[in-house]
DNA sequence: CTGAAAGCGCTTACAG
DNA sequence: CTGAAAGCGCTTACAG
């Protein structure tokens, strides 16, 4: 059987197409009794739009895009694009909005992807994560006129709308928390440097630790993995001024950090304090559970996908800070030995 | 700037539209150098294809679907659909064929997508994952005529094909290797039970238990959830004659059995061994390693999508078996005790 | 090898 | 309130 089509209900009904589409479209030009009858037959008939006749017409793609790019290698240990991934899909299948997912390997890709999306009319906007300092994402979407909210800020956005969590208030209070349970030499095991917001967390960290009057805190750069957070944490733990407390940029390494102490004898937490970015499940079924700065992140995509739908809609959109993270104190932080 | 269209070719080239067509379709019907001459101008004025329109004559979508039904709860900590989708991609994005993804609560939720998304012609197939017994997505999806990949099997496939891993042989090597170190009450805690991969899983299992000549192995149905996971730990460590090694069904729960073990006193792997499906970061991580059965989810994700991109040409597609997981031995796993 | 034309299924001014 | 018609940008028989 074919699929029906307007002309079907038009056939139907006894009116024209015209009428067919002012009345599934709730648009004026047809009569209250007029519409119910169309919309019964189209109901009755099985009668879907043609996505592609309403694209050609100048409709929608009713589509938005994500594009993620990191090596395949590190991101099976990301927990934060499922779950982001979740929180964008309740705020897009409500509305009938399509995801349109793709992993690529720089930004080169991500921006050709980008303007092939936008010239197809394959999407109607897009959500930009991975915030990068100096983001050449950014003027290309400025210029490219698609539709975008950038999941990070609020620097760097240029014209663009964004939203992002609050991380130098929440390394901040990681911070005040372990300085107030005695820590003074205090560290930090850090994500990709090119990252935005690998920028703010050192910054804040830097400030909490000079707030404090305590010396600069050490700061090792990572690209995530667990190999890498092991290895920062060995650099770490081998000076003879060792922290007595480090803070991790993701659950993955600070996992990593616990086994490293193991091998090496110290003990979380009487030894040493570790706080991990991103609560996760992972986070709290090791032992020691991991005290963590934890962020709602479906929540954060859902915000993000709500904004992305406001501006297609013609609503003004602000950029936004998303609520803050929180400080979840488990087992893996104590109070500092008096040596 | 108005986007270019091959109407704007044809008048540069002195052609007609048809002529254009065909030489940007690679079509017969063109001179070679007339072919030439229209891909230079395409190419000058940045000509992009208009999916609509070409959708809308009868092409293809040029996407593919992907539906996961699981609650936003367990979705986060499944390491595995990042890793597959990665795998996807890899052979989409060389195809130039893009993923349209959902996230959905249950089946019935699916098929409407599946039906929404065919009837649209937003997709020219779909990559079904999480084969449940009795599924009842298979017979719609046969009815609906939707081109399809599932993955799992091999049964319960229906006409479609499908593509799966030999779960069977690999718990069967998993119990030889536990057995040769001594062990002789073996137990398993399970994935969810309506899965047709869990069943195969428990059914290898006794069936190696009876190879054996062993007793039949105490089984534990769980969400895959840590929690779970620990509750199932628990109940078998409480009995009598607890088991002296146990098989999990994700790398979640069976770090979770760590932390269960430690807060029991029974030492992993003295008193206990422990094998997790589904190799992975955290599994190397956590103290012990786990001892792991290993699956290439990547090339799990690259072979699906291939089958189905073979199918869309038209090629005939066998069900196919993919590489056996292997057995990684770590350190959570040691020679029984001789009591 | 090439041109002119119809058609895909919608939307939307334009007349009545 | 309704109908007839043009148009979106392609593809593809059908003539030459």
């Amino acid at each position: 059987m074919k699929r029906p089509t307007i002309g079907d209900i038009a056939a139907r009904a006894g009116v024209s197409k015209g009428a067919v589409s002012y009345a599934l479209n709730n648009q004026p030009g047809v009569s209250e009794a007029t519409r119910q009858r169309i919309l019964t037959i189209a109901d009755q008939i099985g009668w879907q739009p043609n996505r592609a006749a309403k694209a050609l017409s100048g409709a929608r793609a009713d589509a938005v895009g994500l594009i993620i790019a990191r090596p395949a290698r590190v991101l099976g240990l990301e927990q934060f694009f499922m779950a982001f991934i979740s929180g964008l899909e309740a705020e897009l299948s409500a509305r009938q909005v399509a995801l349109m997912l793709q992993v690529v390997h720089d930004h080169d890709e991500e921006i050709a992807a980008y303007k092939r999306w936008w010239a197809e009319h394959r999407v109607d906007g897009v959500i930009v994560v991975d915030l990068h300092i100096d983001d050449i994402r950014v003027p290309v979407l400025e210029q490219l006129g698609l539709p975008s909210i950038i999941v990070g800020g609020p620097d760097g956005l240029g014209s663009l709308a964004g939203v992002w969590a609050d991380d130098a208030s929440a390394v901040s209070s990681a911070v005040d928390y372990l300085v107030a349970l005695g820590h003074r030499r205090i560290a930090g095991v850090a994500g990709l440097p090119s990252l935005q917001h690998t920028r703010i967390r050192t910054v804040a960290l830097q400030a909490a630790m000079k707030r404090h009057k305590l010396p600069r805190a050490q700061v090792i750069e990572t690209d995530y993995t667990g190999e890498q957070g092991a290895s920062a944490t060995r650099a770490l733990l081998s000076q003879p001024d060792r922290p007595s407390a480090i803070i991790y940029d993701n659950d993955v390494m600070a996992v990593a950090a616990l086994g490293v102490a193991h091998e090496m004898g110290i003990d979380v937490p009487r030894d040493l304090s570790i706080v991990a970015w991103d609560d996760s499940p992972l986070s709290q079924l090791v032992r020691p559970a991991l005290t963590a700065l934890a962020r709602d992140i479906p929540a954060y995509g859902a915000h993000a996908a709500a904004m992305l739908l406001a501006q297609l809609d013609g609503r003004t959109v602000e950029p936004m800070q998303d609520v803050a993270p929180r400080l979840i104190a488990r087992a893996s932080t104590a109070r500092v030995r008096t040596a």
